[in-house]
RNA sequence: GUCCCUGUAGCUCAGCAGGAUAGAGCGGCUGCCUUCUAAGCAGCGGGUCGCAGGUUCGAAUCCUGCCAGGGACGCCA
């Protein structure tokens, strides 16, 4: 609305000759940090200055002018050096608490998506060992994103891919087999050196033993390998999809490798390939000539002993999603050293012919995992690992959620295990969650004292902090609007804590239940209000909103 | 050597489709509980935004170079 008015009041200055007809850098309105500047600025002015020659602060008064009067806006000023504020009147900021109180928990969607079907993919771990503390960047990352996409009016799918077939699981099945023989006393079985070395792979074979008994042995070892291998496998996916649940993690879909292979669609995908004349062969193996393409260096697809590469697979399951699925738009969440695969897998998806737009891959910078002073190296394969599980356990699932999601996907992080376990009390999601539990607290005293407050007037809410908080409580579309575009959502940590600190003041300020009626009545449709909000920005977070702590 | 990410307060990090005095949490120091939860509030202290150039009316934000840290450059995923 600001926009139009602003293009409006421009193309009238042009009309009447006050502005040269100069071409329109396009008009845009900023939320100026510093409150006295308003609540909405156009730095237009400025940008208009230099191709009209006249000072930026005479066109901003000269538009100020043009702009007629609205019933939301209490002033519209024009300040130096060539911004233009808006103001909203107290009044119009009051009666939007009725919406919120109206919308109750679906205030804050939006229609940006207007339905369209997006698919975020993520976690996506391979079933070779449980899932490490690591994998819960990704999975707070994905599953937040999926919420926030959800409440902007996207159809959304979250789905989880397993790498079930090919190199990674064949020394899986490898290992394990060699862990079932070492149980049943078969001193000679080694698990090779490139092989998975944890001592849960100890564990596994031993439930298998439970349940399968000693029947293996008697078949020839690379067919046990491959059957041990499965059942492993098995097991371990039905693991992971319990370690995802206790941090609140759902999935739509769970995507197997091996059913690339079963539908035909890998081979579909190859065939593509070499018709449109980007497949080689070299060396005994099959390449992707990425180079021609403009990428630095061509892949390999299919090994010399015929085995598809994990990128093989990856380009058939892209066709999936976008070809047969038919998704408009693809999320792909991947650890930073997945990086060298981007450019490859983008190239080959444009192949496709799919638009690029519509694929997105964000990659999030890795979690290193310290004990003290001593970094602790994670390696599935070695056995090194730290269950997510555990540090669920440890810290709680809420300040879990928090924690992960508080940075941006762009910067490394650091993940103290002693830390987590003795700041967890200290984890500011405490400090958001505290005031939803305080508001609730109020709500409940003015329940015993049978205080209705439907008909309470919002219009009377007129002192600053009040006003603070109600312009706080208005921000979320907003937040929500900036976490689809950027597809960010550590902005929600950040205003979620500024939330919290904006209603404790306003509580330190303000009481609300106090001798006068009419007052508590309307600010207790503040505070439910608030309520709302915060629990509705913590849910999107994934984090639970308690009514007592 | 090439590619990606990062370098902002003592520590951990926001801010980076350029905008008006650079923010938060933690930690340090002061105050504040007769009344709806002190897991709280108010205040103080703390910064050459890695360095050097450039573009611009305006740069933490964009461009180039350098320095430092992390990751990737496999017929592993």
């Amino acid at each position: 609305m600001l926009i139009d008015l602003l293009t409006h009041a421009t193309a009238q200055a042009q009309q009447s000759g006050k502005l040269p007809p100069v071409t329109l850098p396009p008009v845009t309105i900023e939320r100026p940090q510093n409150p006295e500047h308003g609540d909405y600025a156009s730095s237009l002015p400025l940008k208009l200055a230099r191709s009209a020659g006249i000072n930026p602060l005479e066109i901003a008064r000269e538009l100020v002018s043009l702009i007629p009067p609205a019933a939301e806006i209490k002033s519209i000023v024009a300040a130096p050096p060539g911004f233009i504020n808006f103001t909203l009147t107290d009044d119009w900021l009051a009666q939007q608490l009725e919406s919120i109180l109206k919308a109750e928990e679906a205030f804050g969607n939006i229609d940006l998506g207007h339905g369209s079907r997006v698919q975020v993919e993520f976690v996506s771990s391979n079933p070779t060992g449980p899932l490490h503390v690591a994998y819960g960047r990704a999975a707070v990352l994905g599953s937040t994103l999926s919420n926030v996409l959800a409440a902007a009016g996207f159809d959304v799918q979250r789905e989880y891919y397993f790498n079930d077939a090919g190199n990674q699981m064949d020394i899986f099945g490898r290992s394990l087999y060699a862990r079932y023989r070492q149980c049943l006393g078969d001193a000679d079985a080694e698990v090779l050196s490139d092989g998975y070395h944890g001592h849960y792979m100890v564990d596994l074979a031993q439930a298998i033993i439970n349940e399968q008994g000693e029947r293996f042995l008697a078949i020839p070892e690379s067919e046990a390998a491959l059957q041990v291998g499965k059942l492993g496998a098995e097991r371990l996916m039905a693991q992971i999809k319990g370690e995802l649940d206790l941090l609140r993690i759902e999935f739509d879909g769970w995507f197997t490798e091996q059913s690339l292979y079963d539908n035909g669609q890998f081979d579909k995908v190859m065939e593509i390939l070499r018709k449109g004349g980007h497949l080689v062969e070299k060396e005994g193996a099959t390449w992707f000539t990425a180079t021609a393409l403009g990428e630095d260096k061509d892949e390999v697809v299919v090994r010399s002993n015929g085995v598809p590469t994990y990128l093989a697979t990856d380009i058939a399951y892209h066709y999936n999603k976008f070809l047969e699925r038919e998704f408009d738009r693809v999320i792909d969440i991947w650890g930073a050293d997945h990086q060298g695969h981007v450019a490859g897998l983008r190239a080959a998806v444009g192949v496709l012919g799919v638009d690029l737009e519509r694929l997105v891959l964000i990659v999030h910078q890795l979690v290193t995992v310290h004990r003290g002073d001593e970094v602790v190296r994670i390696s599935t394969r070695s056995g090194d690992i730290i269950m997510l599980s555990d540090v669920i356990d440890e810290v709680g699932v809420d300040a879990c959620r928090y924690f992960f999601l508080s940075r941006s996907a762009n910067s490394q992080m650091d993940f103290d295990l002693e830390l987590a376990k003795k700041e967890a009390p200290d984890n500011p999601v405490y400090y958001v969650q505290y005031a939803h539990a305080r508001i609730a607290s109020i709500l409940r005293v003015a329940k015993e004292r049978g205080i209705t407050y439907a008909d309470g007037d919002v219009s009377l809410l007129t002192s600053e902090p009040e006003l603070t908080l109600i312009r706080k409580l208005l921000l979320l579309p907003e937040m929500v609007e900036v976490v689809v575009q950027t597809l960010e959502p550590h902005h929600l940590t950040y205003y979620a804590q500024d939330l919290a600190t904006t209603f404790h003041s306003f509580y330190k300020l303000c009481r609300v239940i106090s001798d006068d009626q009419a007052l508590s009545k309307a600010r207790l449709k503040l505070v439910e209000a608030t309520k709302i909000v915060l629990a509705r920005t913590l849910h999107l977070m994934g984090m639970t909103a308690p009514d007592r702590m």
